[in-house]
DNA sequence: CATAATTAGGGTAATTTGGGAG
DNA sequence: GTTGTCCAAATTACCCTAATTA
């Protein structure tokens, strides 16, 4: 079972999300993201857990191994996203 | 399963932590990692220590939105687990 | 005993960390 | 409330050659 166990570093996490690095890290220091610490202090990450919050819910599997990326869903039009129930972390008011 | 007495190379506990064997060796030579060191030189890795280290953060609570998913293992609680015996790790500062 | 792969050692660049302010 | 950039410091990654391992 390769689920990807494999771990990112916070540079590869920013660079798939398109943030900066420091972002990434205070995702980590907010709980919204599991990370693993070197005994230096560094973070990793997961990277299946980073698939999982790139994808949002997409249980897909699609064991991509190129630099392209895969071509959108050849579905009809857009499901949009309404669903989203997202319930995840937020909102702490 | 076994508490993991076996001795990993320094090349195996780099590619767990996302490492280079490097900076394992860094580690042991900072204290903040037990190595046994061969004969030769050579430092070897116990696998119950690094396991130890290799526990993160992570999202141990289920933090999922999707009603479908419900992987919840409530079997009985793990036996024996690995004592973990003299590693007495640690290393403050 | 000989060969291939890994590891140790030193040194320098790149990345990551943490806090502060916009 | 979140994100991006500034700083200084620490940790890590890659370069090399020699020794050890298998």
């Amino acid at each position: 079972m390769d689920t990807g166990d494999r771990l990112l570093t916070p540079g590869e996490v920013a660079a798939l999300f398109r943030v900066d690095p420091k972002t990434v890290t205070r995702w980590a220091a907010a709980g919204r993201i599991g990370s693993i610490r070197t005994p230096g202090g560094h973070r990793r990450f997961r990277e299946s857990e980073v698939r999982a919050l790139l994808e949002g819910e997409g249980v897909l599997e699609d064991l991509e191994e190129g630099p392209e990326n895969r071509p959108r869903n050849t579905g009809p039009a857009t499901p949009g996203s309404p669903g989203s129930p997202g319930a995840g972390n937020m909102g702490m008011h």
